[in-house]
RNA sequence: CGGGGUAUGGCGCAGUGGUAGCGCGCACCGUUCGGGACGGUGAGGUCGCCCGUUCAAAUCGGGCUACCCCGACCA
């Protein structure tokens, strides 16, 4: 892509208003535009950031044995009033057409999804099965706040897994705690496993938490990776904190964290108001058990630049980040412009998607620039470099001078990891 | 939903009653070209909305709306 053909420019300043970081740096890198408070447009850098973190969460969940799906936003009255939601459920959106008819604007889909997949569970051998999307979800926030961290449109993945027992379905669960685990990993966040409320979903749950000073909630932990749990189900937090580890990892500490997962047992929740049930081998009718695994997508890509940051801008990590690389000229003269023209449309055919700035204008603001998109290599023909690259990782200061076939190998061999 | 703050060219801001300004960006010309270059010329504003006070309102008063922050709430 031509900087210059680019839909969504970067801006120098931005309102002192907006005090959160990742909307800050998305704002000022042309990712994102706010709609109105709690709900953002994505530009071309936005989505592609955004397309990639759904994809990595998409594997995951293909490999888990998710089959995806696309259930709809706009949901009838009636299932949620069978589920006592349309009253209970305080950030539901609800909608009245002039036909005199009421909808839910989906928040989440159990409402929809389990009386669909009730026409396919009738025996012990349809179960289990397991069931995702990827879609924007809706909840009337009495405050959105900090971004992309809280708002009231924002894209979720939603799996629903359906059991013939309690053990099965808790087998599923322990596996996806782990599934949930590397998945965040490959996004570049270190999650930590954390025990929870459940909410008026289940007995307990388990939320996945990134330490982040603009994060929301509280746990304490242990470091040593053997125990956490949110500060909210904690009876004295003030007395957990900094006690000893029992297995001798060192005192237990107190942060703020982002929650971007949370995995419910559901057990019959939900199967019992819908008379969700399969025959078992004696014939006899039961009752399915459900868990329901959530992954907050956009709100990722809002922690990711919290986490990866500096003062000039956002790095991303490597598997989310919008381009490859992020290549620029300095000089404007006629033969390094050609030269650039020539290894850009030979990336091009390689399929090697990078960022070509090709502005003429001063290289400060082609650096700066660099720096505040935050693509994790920049590469700089220039005539000092005269026949060669200079390659430069966003976020070490190193600089090394390659020829441009050893470059154009090098992103080859990144494209494949 | 309670408390606090903000609202002025595309963006960021200044402007305490008397003809609406600055920086950035944008357009054109010239000089620059390894960390947000410089000079010149130019376009661009119902000062969030409504009502009021006044000879006169961006500026004072009342109401409303939107956005941000703190809290409460939170699948």
């Amino acid at each position: 892509m031509k900087y210059s053909k680019l839909f969504g420019k970067t801006i120098k300043e931005i309102s002192r208003e907006e005090t959160s970081v990742n909307a800050k740096l998305l704002t000022r890198a042309g990712f994102i535009r706010k709609e109105v408070a709690g709900v953002y447009n994505f530009l071309p850098l936005g989505l592609r950031a955004l397309n990639k973190i759904a994809q990595i969460v998409r594997e995951e969940m293909n490999k888990a044995g998710g089959q995806e799906v696309l259930l709809s936003s706009l949901q009838g009255k009636e299932n949620w009033e069978k589920t006592g939601r349309w009253e209970s459920f305080d950030a539901l959106f609800r909608l009245a057409s002039k036909f005199e008819k009421e909808y839910a604007l989906g928040p989440t889909h159990e409402e929809v999804l389990v009386p669909l997949i009730s026409e396919f569970i009738s025996s012990y051998r349809d179960l289990p099965i397991y069931v995702y999307q990827i879609q924007n979800k809706f909840r009337d926030e009495a405050r959105a706040k900090a971004g992309l961290l809280r708002g009231r449109e924002f894209l979720m993945k939603d799996l629903y897994s359906f059991h013939a027992d309690e053990k099965n379905m808790m087998e599923y669960y322990e596996k996806m705690k782990k599934v949930y685990i590397n998945t965040f990993n490959r996004l570049g966040l270190s999650a930590i496993e954390t025990r929870a409320a459940g909410g008026t979903f289940s007995k307990f749950s388990h939320e996945y938490q990134v330490i982040c000073e603009s994060g929301e909630d509280q746990i304490i932990y242990c470091p040593g990776g053997d125990y956490a749990e949110n500060v909210e189900i904690i009876e004295n937090p003030e007395k957990l904190e900094n006690k000893q580890c029992d297995l001798g990892h060192g005192s237990l500490k107190r942060v703020k964290v982002a929650e971007v997962g949370n995995i419910f047992p559901l057990k019959n929740k939900f199967s019992e108001p819908f008379n969700l049930v399969y025959k078992d081998k004696d014939g006899k009718d039961q009752f399915v058990y459900m868990g329901c695994y959530g992954i907050g997508i956009s709100r990722v890509m809002g922690v990711i630049v919290e986490v990866h940051h500096d003062e000039n801008g956002i790095i991303w990590p490597r598997s989310v980040a919008p381009y490859q690389a992020h290549f620029l000229t300095v000089n404007n003269s006629r033969s390094t412009i050609n030269k650039a023209e020539k290894i850009y449309n030979n990336l091009q055919k390689s399929g090697i998607d990078i960022l070509y700035d090709d502005r003429e204008v001063s290289p400060g603001e082609k650096f700066a620039d660099a720096d505040l998109i935050g693509i994790p290599a920049r590469l700089v023909l220039s005539e000092k470099t005269g026949d060669k690259i200079e390659w430069k990782e966003r976020n070490k200061e190193k600089k090394e001078l390659l020829s441009i076939e050893e470059a154009e190998k090098r992103l080859k061999e990144e494209k494949e990891l």
